[in-house]
DNA sequence: CCAATAAATGTAACCGATTGCATAATTTTT
DNA sequence: AAAAATTATGCAATCGGTTACATTTATTGG
């Protein structure tokens, strides 16, 4: 069943009648080597059916080759893009990465650390969880001199670079946006506000309300955790209040599909009633009726920035002194679901 | 920068006054080794912050407690479920996943496959690319002994494991649902039938047909890439075609969900003119207006499955010769979207 | 043609955990 | 108390690739 042994260098060095030595620098090119015996000693590998063994060179070279990732959740459109930009990076790299998902919890993000760390992951990208706030369990790493990359979801840290979008500016824009669509009590739907990315949309929310001369009233600050069964919660709630709000500007496009699906169930016209403007740009927010509003956001760039950091930081280029913060560029893209509100 | 050197059962051995040997020993609870050495030894292994290496225990032991994955896509929410049921179990089982994805291309699945052979997985979890048809890619891992498990996208392997859903039933079971509502020429828009998935679908649809006493129109039967724009092109060609279908069942939520949203920019009635049936229970069929029928199909449920066989395997407890196929349950979930035909 | 220099190859230690086979320490048996 | 049987620990080789340093071979210059 387990087939032949494997291949080693000390079997092609027999077969040519080399050291083991010359055999393991024939096959990286080592100059030393002459170029005829390198190449007998490539084609011998190749007929013979060798692949190195990593774990022989790791142990070794004490290094890895891979490139652990945590991510808050894997079953997100945006976080799906977010990996192929960083695997399209690394692949092309040669390095292998490892990922790891918390499910929103700081425990299970911990644990991730953890066992990434003792994988002896080269570097580290991670988006933090819904409820994280101590940053403890990244310093074995900062211990190490382990690159570490966050994305998205970060936290102010001394050591670790982050790639992010201008959230503030965004919900800036977003709100902005509504307002100069006439709206007058503008609702904002978000989430854990410890959260950088929904603490700056909320603070870009409260300048463009300040700046268009509107009342910040935090009754329209709604906070949940962007489920869809909070959605549908949150559009009957803001259907029965007394003094609707004319204009939301949601956190995530999922939550604004499910929410605008459902106010339009209970009745209310969008966006004449009520305007919306969701986050991300997801699939979902272009197969609604009406079309939704968002802030496009580029995971897939975002992934790539943060892979190229960090294989910057790996090479001994750049460090996390050096670059503290990578800044993705971001925009609204507007659609029917905000569109058309008397002026 | 690069912190202090790590520390190694010598160095445990060292302090105590011991043999590496019996640190090893001790630290997984070898039975020949004195309980209260055991425990000096795992004490002191957590004070000095002892964490073992796995590239020598991996030389050693000639196993890596790694599994790869092979998927067609990462930007997916089914293949998203996926992997996140396989985590599930594997974490659990103390594995650790390599994933890599073929942007549903031959080569790139194979250059795949190389690699994770490279990496030395002790097992493989694929799913097909759009155009895979030989295997020859996965021979290596049949010669070593390595077991694979295919879930969805599977070919005819004589060696491992499939997980996949009942494709022809569930395709007759949308196409039978479309006929009872009363449509009469019923489309199906699906992608390249030489993947089994596409291909079961299809049989199910014409089954479906025949005992429906409904003819098989080859001119109804769609065959694209699934995207957006073939989505958006589709819609056009169905509201262009002079005997227009009255019902659709489409291969994938997404592709129905834009195809629903451009026939009624088309100004077709759904499900009034076209009764729309999708597949797969993506989060998008739930904030359609109206909202899709669809086929619900399990992918965190197919994820763990998929690694369950696979850890079955690893152990000795099963393998791909006793156990060829797992079915998984779908199920068709009735919305909107197909409801109230004229009968 | 020999010394000096350069080029090519080899030797051997190392990375850290594992384990078959001793050996040593302890306990039980006679 | 000595022999036998247990129990606990140590020795040393092994996994396969890497590399500083040594050695051999080839080339160049005088």
């Amino acid at each position: 069943m387990t087939g032949k042994k494997d291949i080693t260098i000390y079997d092609i060095a027999r077969v040519l009648g080399l050291s083991p030595a010359t055999v393991s620098r024939g096959l990286k090119d080592h100059p030393a080597i002459n170029i005829k015996t390198r190449k007998r000693i490539m084609d011998t590998a190749r007929e013979m059916g060798y692949r190195s063994n990593s774990f022989a060179s790791n142990l070794r070279m004490q290094k890895t080759n891979t490139i652990g990732i945590i991510v808050h959740e894997l079953k997100s459109q945006f976080i799906s893009s977010v990996l192929a930009g960083i695997e399209k990076v690394t692949t092309e790299a040669g390095y292998d990465l490892i990922i790891g998902h918390s499910s929103e919890t700081y425990r299970k993000e911990a644990a991730n650390a953890h066992n990434l760390f003792h994988k002896r992951v080269d570097g580290l990208i991670a988006s933090l969880a819904f409820d994280t706030k101590d940053m403890d369990h990244f310093d074995p790493f900062v211990k190490k001199g382990i690159p570490i990359v966050f994305f998205d979801r970060v936290e102010d840290f001394p050591y670790g670079t982050r790639v992010i979008i201008d959230n503030t500016r965004a919900g800036y824009e977003a709100t902005a946006h509504l307002a100069a669509q006439g709206c007058r009590r503008i609702a904002h739907i978000t989430a854990n506000l410890a959260r950088n990315v929904y603490a700056g949309r909320l603070k870009g929310y409260q300048q463009a309300l300040a700046d268009y001369n509107l009342p910040f009233d935090p009754d329209l600050v709604l906070v949940n955790d962007l489920s869809e069964s909070a959605a549908i919660r949150t559009a009957k709630q803001v259907t029965a209040m007394n003094n609707r709000p004319d204009g939301v500007f949601a956190t995530n496009d999922f939550f604004a599909a499910v929410f605008l699906q459902s106010l339009k169930e209970e009745g209310i016209k969008i966006p004449e009633d009520i305007a919306i403007v969701g986050f991300n740009n997801d699939a979902i927010s272009r197969v609604m009726q009406p079309k939704l509003s968002t802030i496009n956001y580029p995971g897939e760039e975002m992934g790539e920035q943060a892979a190229r950091s960090l294989l910057d930081q790996l090479a001994g280029l750049t460090s996390a002194r050096t670059t503290d913060t990578i800044i993705i560029r971001s925009e609204l893209i507007i659609r029917e679901s905000s569109l058309h509100r008397k002026v």
